[in-house]
DNA sequence: GCGTCATATGAAAAGCTTTGCAGGTAACTG
DNA sequence: CAGTTACCTGCAAAGCTTTTCATATGACGC
């Protein structure tokens, strides 16, 4: 029954030519006549031929398959990212080989042999928390597989990069607080070696130099993107004898865990506590008090870094560009979460 | 440099033994000695020789690839089920390709297409809004590709299903609207050819049934799970002359947008109106009412799936089993928009 | 009738790995 | 020493496709 497959010897047989014929006649090579083509197509929809794309490919030496390596797939800003890659690849008839890190070094690791062992012909990265040395992503160079860095890229190693422009948005985020008023604001910022992380920092960082404002030395602090972690920083931050009157995060589950703190010590937002977050999830219009964010447009990031694959790197096969950055402009929003003022 | 693929040849010749030997060797015949086994790694090592995948898939004639194909990866539900399939091929040293269906079912088959070409092992599925047929999943069984089917399976079809206990979980939700005396719960569903969406639907009505209630006929409904639609029945339904005091939905969206109705009209929830949400999304225990809802443990879900295919059609290669359902429970949670009485 | 050209078709190799079988060597037994 | 055993090692084929090059056929011009 449904014993062997269907090669192009059997549609050869039946149609009593030879199989590479009718390897011509699928791809629609020039020297096979229209008429022999439709034959053949008929032929294989009726033997319910599947062409093999892993001999073609092994024939071919690549694989119009791309590799995604993100930490965690089940994360908004990720799955969101991977659905504007899937839509480009989808178009250019590519699919998409998924890892995820679970920001684990050894796992992002192991997810690269994984696509280097699938001959993918492109990798996009947003490489793990814990990554820290490039030596891996070299590798895949080495592999003559084509790499692009999106979102959280490594400033150690130059190559195709598509990231928002962080800075940008955590100073224009600072820049809002401060025109609505607060006087003094901390920053709970994500892993520094992560280069978005340490941009946001600078951002915050500049929009204080450029008010002539001076920051605690305490008011820069780091942790994961977690409402646990934003809980604890918070609680930390307000017990000190001049605590701050707003919150700069790069996350707004950590946003989150300040507005539980606020509750829970009976701190009024936004009349006494500004919070701002960073991502633009889900739920940031919908909880009350509404939260202002940055809207990091992560679909269309997944889009771009797709398309530096299909329309910069294969139509550029020439001279290697070493170093092309793109990037996002993302949005900052302002809700109710930072509205001191009414206006 | 790095002009060509290196190759067991490669490391043949630098060995001075035979390319057969060497693939004996990298997968640890037991043929080969163990310290023939050592200085062969070292050497792979040393030439950063990775296999090729597509060869060694394209002699075993199978590939070690599951595909996943899902209506839409960036929504909650799903990029959680894929993490958990994630997890379990990982484990399983398999790797993963998803497409997405984008609710089309003309994509789906293009989707499904790709995955034969690729020669997947598996072909894990939850179908589009409108795949109304199981032809092209027949072709999928046809390539002795497995299939198994999760949340959305359609019952046109036997094989091997995952899902929740959705007449189960809408039948005990209703009941709980009952028991904190709800009096006239109305019903927003969804399409109603996606079994999933008919059993909640059933359960809705048997939990009628057992309290001796009848339910008037416009009070079950039935439109996509977004906020729009919950807005939109939600309005309607309680424009009528005696109009419910509860909803139930299929979606935290839908009742998204019933909140936003009662705000609208003054209507105060839980007092005055009961709203039952579905699918436990990250906003529910976060917007005020917190929501009650159905968590699906959409994560579990996905291990099971997967691990369908790794422990039970792997081991099972003689008799084939032609209808293996598996049921995740689900869990109802109840929060403040369904709770009238204090207690 | 012969050289030329265009068109249609096929043979064979290559891409890389796996594996059954056979051949070879060394050690060991009686 | 002949025969057996155990252990290494390699040959060759298979898996399916693509592509180069060669051949065959017929038509055409002169």
């Amino acid at each position: 029954m449904s014993e062997k497959r269907v090669t192009i010897y059997d549609l050869a047989k039946e149609l009593g030519v030879s199989a590479s014929y009718i390897s011509k006649a699928l791809n629609s090579h020039p020297s096979v006549n229209a008429k022999m083509i439709e034959s053949v197509r008929k032929k294989a929809f009726e033997l319910n031929y599947q062409s093999n794309s892993q001999a073609a490919n092994l024939r071919l030496g690549s694989s119009k398959t791309i590799g995604v390596i993100v930490p965690h797939i089940d994360q908004r800003f990720f799955s969101d990212a991977i659905a504007g890659i899937e839509e480009i690849c989808f178009k250019n008839n590519h699919s998409l080989i998924i890892c995820q890190s679970h920001e684990s070094y050894s796992q992002e690791c192991k997810a690269i042999n994984t696509l280097i062992h699938q001959n993918v012909a492109c990798i996009l990265i947003s490489i793990s928390e814990e990554t820290r040395s490039p030596t891996y992503l070299e590798n895949i160079q080495k592999h003559h597989i084509a790499l692009v860095q999106f979102d959280r890229c490594t400033e150690q190693l130059d190559g195709f990069k598509v990231s928002n422009d962080n800075e940008e948005a955590a100073y224009n985020a600072t820049k809002k607080l401060f025109e609505n008023d607060y006087k003094s604001v901390a920053f709970i910022g994500g892993p520094d070696h992560i280069a978005i992380f340490k941009h946001r920092k600078e951002g915050f960082i500049r929009a204080h130099k450029e008010f002539g404002l001076t920051i605690p030395y305490n008011f820069i602090v780091e942790g994961s993107l977690t409402a646990e972690v934003g809980f604890k920083m918070a609680s930390d931050l307000l017990s000190v004898k001049d605590p701050p009157d707003a919150f700069l995060t790069v996350s707004d589950n950590q946003a989150l865990g300040i507005l539980k703190v606020a509750a829970l010590k009976g701190i009024k937002v936004p009349e006494q506590l500004g919070i701002f977050g960073f991502a633009n999830e889900a739920f940031a219009n919908i909880i009350t008090p509404t939260l202002s964010s940055v809207n990091q447009k992560s679909k269309e990031l997944g889009q771009h870094a797709a398309k530096i694959y299909f329309d910069v790197i294969l139509r550029n096969k020439g001279p290697q560009l070493t170093n092309y950055e793109e990037i996002i402009k993302s949005e900052v929003i302002i809700r109710e979460s930072t509205k001191k003022r009414k206006d």
